[in-house]
RNA sequence: GGGCGAUUAGCUCAGUUGGCUAGAGCGCCUGCUUUACACGCAGGAAGUCACAGGUUCAAGUCCUGUAUCGCCCA
């Protein structure tokens, strides 16, 4: 005898008895094929979550889709990879530690050395992860954890590496000079998803520059011009006025020059199409707001770069980092004591000082109020400068040459995207439709961003994070003879030594410079030098440069040739591991040559070790056969935020470093909103734990919840709802779980009732040939929910196919099918059918559920091996046993267990049942009271009803009922009419009711009869529409006209009280 | 500013290529300790499908515009 199950689903129960199993059995593992081996895979990369933060209902909702995919392809027999692991998060990361110590220990990261700062994002990071991957193990994800991964591991760090090195050996990462979004605070630079964008109160100031020399417009002499600003301060780095071309005082003043106040600087005045014509009445505010004039300051504004660009306009930055006013960063003309007495000074210090100046001086000519958008930094508040630095990038639309055989080359149709550039290699696919969004709206979005991409910046000011790995080396200045060359051509000729000379030390060093080094000069000078740039394929050049650089380090500061070569450690390094030679190379050679070599202290951007997950984790660079067998991958399964940001990366770099895609669909699941459709964030406090929903509701429940809100819709709304805890906490939950725990309540106990029923069932005991009607219903209804709930898996849908289940498991099953089979079930002869029906009939459903729901599942299927361990229905249907549901076999399709003559029969059955109930509710007859029906009825419809007349009795409470063709009204009895009858219930007159009843019947009989009347009496309708249409509604007339005569005759007979 | 989406019952959502007396779950109302389940059973009420035009024999569904809300990108 099987344990009793308990009355009440117990998820904790159940979820730790399921966890014990799995984690002692390797099912989620995958491993790679054998050579020759090529069955089908199925493979998934977990979108790593950030280490940031605890997982919340977002990706509990992404998980749960993912692990649906997974669990439904590994029961389909695919070998299937579901890989695990999380993601270093650099700045997110960085900074959740920074805020933290400085709040407990009142320390900034400036505070520590970088390698104990790390230490204790690393410790950050150990923490998170292990809460991470736990919350992931208690949604019942099924990743493969023997492959968990991180984003800065060894193994992914390999792969950054070799597609760095990769990247800069194709020319593809320079280092360019561009307006970044600095948090001048914190000082860093953001993403520019990292900027929030705060609607201010400000104003524009209106400061007029003074021609060099006056002109004359319409015999009106103009003496200055009046340019709009919200930031006046950057008026020190104006370096041109610009108008639009269109604009009629163009002509007059395009070429002109103005005198820049404060500074004296002397500016252009230049036509660009970029300007916005005044126009006080226009809807468009910029033209309220213009004065036709704009201040060109190419170093602090991003608009103003573009028109720099265009314009090759000159570029002073008047700032430095912590965004004060000076004259040591890019300003070298700040000699005018009103500037000179700016400098120091805080921006916003500095904009009310000009501001005041430019009154006092009578050049202010207006002040407005302007309400507009300011980028605000997410972490420290303040507003966003933009601010001019040199960062390192790669080059997204440069063609890469030897890629144009395999990817051809030329541009992509319509764009200006090369086929070999890295972003024709993301967006190739998509147009080839090897790549497909779901829903496929989505491309768009991917599409379009990839037209219109900019090179990609990838250096962060940062400590936590992968160290961009190039070295940079200054040479020392050339020494200039004089004899017969040029300068230019000395400077040449001393770097080409020079690099000549770090190849060769390398070299020494068993370095081999043409494969393993890659390198090239600035092509701008940098603080007096052009740096050349080395990077190594793999750790190896690190280590020696790191030792030359500490040994040159160690040589300043030193005269004597003897206190040159003393001992320290970094030279008996380099000894030992690069011999003598090496050694000797470098004061022989170098020391004279080289200033300065340093790696780069900065770290790449997250989204760059991003983009190599979905093949770094399968061990690339090396060929490993994890990689052979998984990659590429099926499907992606993320949030449409992350479209841009990290699904196009990955394609690109898939192809450029896998040679392929990663995965054939993206699929992009919704939002999760509260109740009133604002996102869940913690500043809200409107989010929900996920740990709370398993808590409070278990994770089958949370699952099922979240799993059936899941349509293509871009949003979902949760409403939230307070809770307290036992232990007093106040929790966000959501009644929409309620939806998931009551569903599985209704298995646990309908499996419950099953399991009792078929203890000690016989599986040959079953006989096709004794089938009643409603095990051929049931079966049916089995059949068709199988190849409905497949079929639209395959499509990605998650609402779809559970709203199937729950209506074959609850509204077929539970409601109609274990009714019917109670009374069997004490009948020797029909218990041995009903049982090995039921009994396959909750093995097949409890498979079509286990993906959305897989701890109930699996501990129901444990019991249900017990009691019955063999459940095949003889020839007509097997059900392959399994030792765990993880790994049992997908239900087939059986398609021929339909049988729609038998769904028909049920449905006649129920609705003469509903029609008794609804008669019995609504005379107020009590249950207990047995009932006398008769049914009038066309003859086969009466056969059907007279052969199932058990049913009907057992499900309505009647004890005689009998139908035919020419059945009388009882004297006494209620009437109801149908569709297709008209029930009588004996002995239940109640004239009031049933006259209201009628009433309303009819009235709706006839609008529906109206509407169809108007269509056919359409002529258009009778000739044009489908002749199937025309028929259906030819049929419904009839049938609305039989039944309304059927209602009139009663109310009539109840007129004459009858 | 550019793009995408939503608007259907009190709430959360379905509604395939146009063919509808517009469905489900929750909530609401009525009745029920029917030995699997009250996290349940039986029944019921409840909708001008955001608004305005248009296409069509036919529009919740297609087109145009408007309004409100939301998201993404700049």
């Amino acid at each position: 005898m099987a344990e009793q199950l308990s009355k009440t689903y117990d998820p904790k129960t159940v979820e730790g008895q399921v966890n014990h199993l799995w984690s002692s059995h390797s099912y989620f593992h995958a491993e790679p094929h054998a050579d020759g081996d090529d069955g089908a895979t199925y493979t998934i990369v977990i979108p790593p979550p950030n280490v940031t933060a605890p997982l919340h209902l977002g990706h509990a909702l992404n998980n749960t889709l993912q692990d649906i995919l997974i669990r439904l392809r590994r029961m389909q027999n695919y070998n299937t990879l579901w890989m695990p692991g999380t993601d270093h998060a650099g700045i997110a990361t960085q900074t959740v530690v920074e805020k933290r110590i400085l709040s407990e220990e009142g320390k900034r990261r400036t505070d520590f050395e970088r390698a104990e700062f790390v230490g204790r994002v690393q410790a950050w990071k150990d923490e998170y992860e292990a809460t991470i991957i736990g919350q992931l193990k208690a949604m019942g994800c099924s990743c493969d954890w023997d492959r968990t991964r991180f984003t800065m591991d060894e193994v992914c760090a390999k792969a950054v590496r070799s597609t760095f090195f990769k990247l800069f050996k194709d020319g593809l990462i320079y280092r360019g000079k561009r307006l970044v979004n600095w948090d001048p605070a914190t000082q860093t630079v953001l993403a520019d998803d990292e900027v929030e964008h705060e609607t201010v109160q400000g104003h524009f100031w209106y400061l007029k520059y003074p021609l060099v020399e006056p002109v004359e417009i319409d015999s009106e002499k103009i003496e200055c011009v009046t340019v709009a600003t919200t930031r006046p301060e950057t008026m020190l780095g104006d370096t041109a006025i610009a108008m639009n071309p269109g604009d009629k005082r163009a002509a007059h003043l395009v070429g002109k020059k103005v005198r820049l106040p404060i500074v004296g600087r002397l500016i252009p005045i230049i036509a660009d199409e970029h300007v916005v014509l005044p126009d006080p009445d226009s809807e468009d505010e910029k033209a309220r707001f213009s004065t036709g004039f704009l201040k060109v300051t190419p170093a602090h504004d991003p608009d103003d770069w573009q028109i720099g660009q265009r314009h090759k306009l000159d570029i002073v930055n008047v700032m430095a980092p912590d965004g004060s006013i000076s004259d040591k960063h890019g300003w070298e003309d700040a000699d005018e004591p009103e500037a000179q007495s700016l400098l120091g000074m805080d921006r916003f210090e500095a904009r009310e000082a000009i501001v005041e100046w430019f009154r006092t001086e009578k050049l202010l000519e207006d002040v407005r109020q302007y309400v507009h958008e300011v980028g605000h930094s997410y972490r420290s508040h303040v507003p966003i400068e933009p601010y001019l630095s040199d960062q390192w990038y790669i080059a997204v639309k440069k063609p890469i040459e030897h890629l144009s055989k395999k990817s051809g080359q030329g541009l992509i149709e319509g764009t200006d995207v090369p086929l070999n550039s890295l972003a024709g290699l993301a967006l190739k696919p998509l147009l080839d439709s090897r790549l497909s969004f779901i829903p496929d709206r989505y491309a768009k979005t991917y599409q379009a961003w990839l037209e219109n991409l900019r090179d990609w910046p990838i250096s962060r000011q940062l400590w936590w994070g992968h160290r961009i790995p190039v070295w940079v080396i200054e040479f020392s200045h050339a020494h200039y003879s004089g004899s017969g060359e040029s300068r230019e051509e000395a400077m040449k000729r001393h770097d080409q030594e020079c690099e000549t000379h770090v190849q060769e030390f390398l070299q020494l060093c068993g370095v081999n410079f043409d494969n393993e080094v890659a390198s090239f000069r600035s092509d701008r000078l940098i603080e007096g030098t052009f740096p050349f740039y080395v990077c190594g394929k793999t750790e190896k050049v690190d280590e020696i440069l790191e030792l030359l650089s500490k040994i040159l380090a160690h040589k300043r500061g030193h005269r004597s040739k003897e206190q040159l070569v003393m001992d320290n450690a970094a030279n008996n390094e380099l000894k030992a591991k690069f011999g003598n030679n090496a050694f000797k190379y470098i004061f022989d050679n170098l020391h004279q040559r080289i200033r300065t070599c340093t790696l780069d202290e900065d770290v790449l951007d997250t989204w760059f070790s991003s983009a190599l997950w979905p093949f770094s984790t399968l061990g690339w660079p090396d060929e490993t056969p994890e990689l052979k067998t998984f990659y590429p991958g099926n499907v992606l399964c993320t949030a449409r935020e992350i479209i841009t940001l990290w699904v196009s990366r990955m394609v690109m770099m898939g192809q450029y470093c896998a040679g392929d895609i990663p995965f054939s669909d993206v699929y992009i699941h919704a939002m999760i909103q509260d109740g009133e459709g604002r996102k869940m964030s913690k500043s809200l406090g409107n989010g929900i734990d996920p740990l709370v929903a398993i808590d409070s509701h278990g994770v089958d429940a949370m699952r099922f919840t979240l799993a059936s809100m899941t349509t293509d819709t871009q949003d979902i709304r949760m409403p939230v709802a307070a809770m307290t805890l036992p232990d007093g906490r106040k929790v966000n939950t959501s009644p929409k779980f309620d939806v998931g725990r009551n569903f599985c309540n209704k298995l646990w106990n309908a499996s419950r009732f099953a399991l009792m029923n078929i203890e000690g069932m016989d599986p040959a005991g079953f006989d096709p040939e004794k089938m009643d009607i409603t095990d051929k219903w049931i079966l049916s209804r089995l059949a068709e929910t199988i190849s409905e709930v497949t079929e639209s898996l395959d499509k990605f849908k998650y609402s779809e196919p559970l709203a199937g289940l729950y209506r074959f498991f609850w509204n077929d099953l539970c409601d109609w099918y274990l009714e019917w089979a109670k009374p069997r079930m004490q009948n020797e002869q029909t218990k041995p059918i009903a049982q090995n029906v039921l009994a396959f009939a909750l093995d097949q459903v409890l498979r079509l559920l286990h993906p959305f729901v897989p701890f109930i599942t699996e501990g129901i299927f444990q019991k249900l091996n017990e009691v019955a361990p063999v459940r095949g229905l003889d020839r007509l249907a097997e059900a392959k046993s399994s030792e765990s549901l993880v790994i049992a076999e997908w239900p087939r399709g059986i398609d021929s267990l339909r049988e729609p003559d038998a769904e028909e029969q049920i449905e006649i059955v129920q609705e003469v049942v509903r029609t008794i109930r609804e008669i019995r509710n609504n005379r107020n007859i009590p249950p207990k009271v047995s009932l006398v029906v008769s049914v009038r009825t066309r003859q086969e419809i009466a056969d059907i009803l007279n052969s199932s007349a058990e049913l009907i009795a057992q499900s309505a409470g009647v004890k005689n009922i009998r139908a035919g063709a020419d059945i009388a009204k009882p004297a006494n009895a209620a009437v109801a009419v149908t569709d297709s009858a008209e029930v009588y219930v004996h002995d239940a007159v109640d004239s009031e009711a049933e006259r209201l009843r009628f009433e309303k019947q009819k009235q709706q009989i006839e609008k529906a009869k109206s509407g169809i009347e108007a269509k056919l009496a359409n002529e258009n309708f009778v000739t044009r529409a489908k002749p199937q249409v025309v028929a259906q509604a030819k049929d419904k007339l009839t049938q609305l006209t039989e039944q309304l005569k059927t209602v009139d005759r009663h109310l009539s007979e109840l007129d004459n009280g009858g």
